[in-house]
DNA sequence: TTAACTGCAAATCCTTTGCACGCTG
DNA sequence: CAGCGTGCAAAGGATTTGCAGTTAA
């Protein structure tokens, strides 16, 4: 999602486009990575020093609110973000490295309806996290050297 | 799981069972709920009056080390604990009560193993977590009066 | 102009910790 | 009786908020 796309999706709610919203959506749009509201404020701060923590944790909010950046919560660190224009997806945590990669399964997807169905709930999201670590790679007895 | 076999995990693992654990012990193994920390503290309280929060929270952090309790992060909320005895299960919850339901698939659980292991992995741990609400029950037509 | 926005510092919430004393094994 | 365990109060990290000044529209 570009920076433009980021801003007119707030004008749009009646936000106004200030010098550090619009840092921050820059550096939101270029992030590949998921990184959390400190690193966005690092980031943000080398475009507009001017930014503070407490801004973008109220921009992020408010994007929150509007749909088009998702809150990441995982298990015992700080919240990190991701723009809302890739379809869904759910996450893999590399234990190690605190890697995060993105994957999605339609046969997941379903399952889950079903299962939310049989108990009598509709889904309104749901949080798909595996935890894991690399593969040792020469496992199955194809050992190196 | 029962007080009892709570206590034998902990003895086992050299740790001492003081009144205030025994309280907290017996609390766990009979909440058929999810309770968070304070709630426990509250519970264990009304057992033995000299348990303080901080012991609970010691306890807890010892029986997750040992396995015996799952702490349960759900979105923005205190961590939940449940004992380890019941096979894994994931949890669906209501989005008006906060409600925990569980349920398992082992169908998901598959497909998972299968996902990180395209992706290089093994899993440590998952986190399924289904939030929702519940269906209307005449949706289909068959409206009530 | 003026209501929305800002940085700052202080406040929150949940959880952990340092300390001096108490109690289990 | 040697340590482990305790309560208390204070510290911690992530996030939010009150306030008085600033700025976008």
């Amino acid at each position: 999602m570009s920076a433009r796309e980021l801003e007119h999706a707030l004008r749009d709610a009646g936000v106004r486009i200030t010098r550090q919203r619009s840092a921050i959506l820059r550096i939101l749009a270029e992030a590949d990575d998921h990184p959390d509201a400190n690193e966005l404020y690092s980031r943000a701060s080398a475009l507009e020093p001017t930014v503070s923590l407490s801004t973008v944790y109220r921009t992020l909010s408010i994007l929150e609110d509007k749909g088009v950046v998702h809150r990441l919560t995982f298990e015992g660190a700080p919240a990190r973000f991701e723009t809302a224009d890739t379809p869904h997806h759910d996450h893999m945590i590399d234990l190690e490295t605190g890697d995060v990669i993105e994957f999605r399964s339609d046969k997941i997807e379903k399952l889950q309806a079903e299962i939310a169905a049989e108990l009598g709930y509709d889904i309104v999201y749901h949080k798909l996290e595996l935890y894991g670590r690399r593969k040792a790679r020469n496992q199955a007895g194809r050992l190196g050297a």
